[in-house]
DNA sequence: CATGCTCAAGCGTGATCACAAATTCCGCAT
DNA sequence: ATGCGGAATTTGTGATCACGCTTGAGCATG
């Protein structure tokens, strides 16, 4: 299990076994690669990144504190299967946090960031129209993070996160089941009101954008 | 090692020993109890606590990803030292969850939940009189709290959680230097808007009592 | 056909160890 | 006094193991 691959010394000094461990599980569980309540186990994680348990439990134990994974009373870790009172506190969260965001991104919005905003959301689109859930979450997600970078606010974009990876398999779940096959409406109004500089109505759009995509449940 | 102590079978199942390391750490950090900068050594922890090296790691893996503890290049573990912008955007971020924490605690905020805040808030009066910045600290998360509490949306609770966490430190060390003797003048107001019934006021109050408290630093 | 029971397989937990890297400390030269 | 270099100590990492509990499949019982 020793890492045989030689090294040249001045290469990145390869990171820890129990970091490649998480930051795998964490694409997976943000891009909605796991569907709810999946079961996940120390040994078959171990055996999936060729690693011993003990940096499959840090990872897993990382992922359960930022509430990517739920864990049950005898230990064992699954993907959470979340309520819709869950889902919808969820998405009041994001509409609080992604508006202020994209608000204070704002004014350092210049036009080479909102092109590239513009080729993701192509790519996005695409997604959509190959009915890929995995890529259209993905690329929502990078269309949203590459404005919110911009931000200069990594504690929040921080904490955004998190609640993306809490939400992750059930929005794979989600866009699964309702197969859309029309782009999101509100990714235009996005982009119409950073050429703008409209702080209004930016705000409104993202909001919008948000909870739209995780109303649909509630039927 | 072993736990000596005979049980009932009946009483309570013992919770695993990292979960008694993480709750530990975890009130210390909050607290204020660990000044910032304070190094944390995995035999160091597992020596206070009675265990050996793996439930400690877990503890602190857990706590660093909740951002209680920061993470140096080799992997060792400190509580942070924020810097003057993370400490404003922390700042930022509570003053942006704990308004409308409050505005939904407020319609089911009533009379007994409201005398219990006072006592907690004669307690935290207690503490600044005594010069005693833990029991300080202590009493004023617990007034806000028990606001909070009301507002029935624990996700949004967990995050604020996270972020006092990381404040946790600094604030210690925030009011260990500027020694107040004066009570925070915004808790009355807080009060007086929940007998009130007025949201408007309510959110007014915190943002002000949030504010106030991180801004004596930018100096 | 439904319900409860048994037990073996699989699970998380915690201790221990070897190892390599980092840090600390002490003595020497400046 | 001050800076530097190397040895000694301390540190995190990851593998392995034993232990006790959970769990679910299969079978017997109602």
């Amino acid at each position: 299990m020793t890492e045989s691959a030689p090294r040249h010394s001045t290469t990145t000094p390869e990171p820890p076994a129990h970091d490649r461990v998480y930051r795998g599980l964490r694409q997976q569980v943000m891009h909605g690669e796991l569907t709810p309540g999946q079961a996940l186990t120390l040994r078959g994680i171990g055996r999936q990144f060729g690693v011993s348990m003990t940096p499959a439990r840090e990872a897993l134990r990382r992922l359960t504190a930022e509430g990517a994974l739920s864990l049950s009373a005898s230990g064992r870790v699954t993907t959470p299967e979340l309520s819709n009172d869950r889902i919808e506190e969820l998405a009041q969260i994001r509409a609080l946090l992604e508006p202020e965001l994209a608000s204070r991104a704002l004014r350092r919005a210049h036009l080479a960031l909102i092109d590239r905003m513009e080729i993701i959301n192509e790519a996005n689109a695409r997604a959509i129209h190959r009915q890929d859930p995995v890529d259209y979450i993905r690329t929502n997600l990078e269309f949203h993070r590459t404005l919110y970078l911009r931000a200069q606010s990594p504690a929040m974009l921080g904490l955004l996160e998190t609640v993306w990876l809490q939400l992750g398999p059930t929005m794979r779940a989600l866009y699964t089941r309702l197969r859309r096959t029309t782009a999101p409406p509100h990714h235009r109004q996005i982009l119409e009101a950073l050429r703008a500089g409209d702080d209004a109505a930016l705000r409104l759009a993202l909001r919008s954008d948000v909870t739209q995509g995780l109303r649909h449940l509630q039927g």
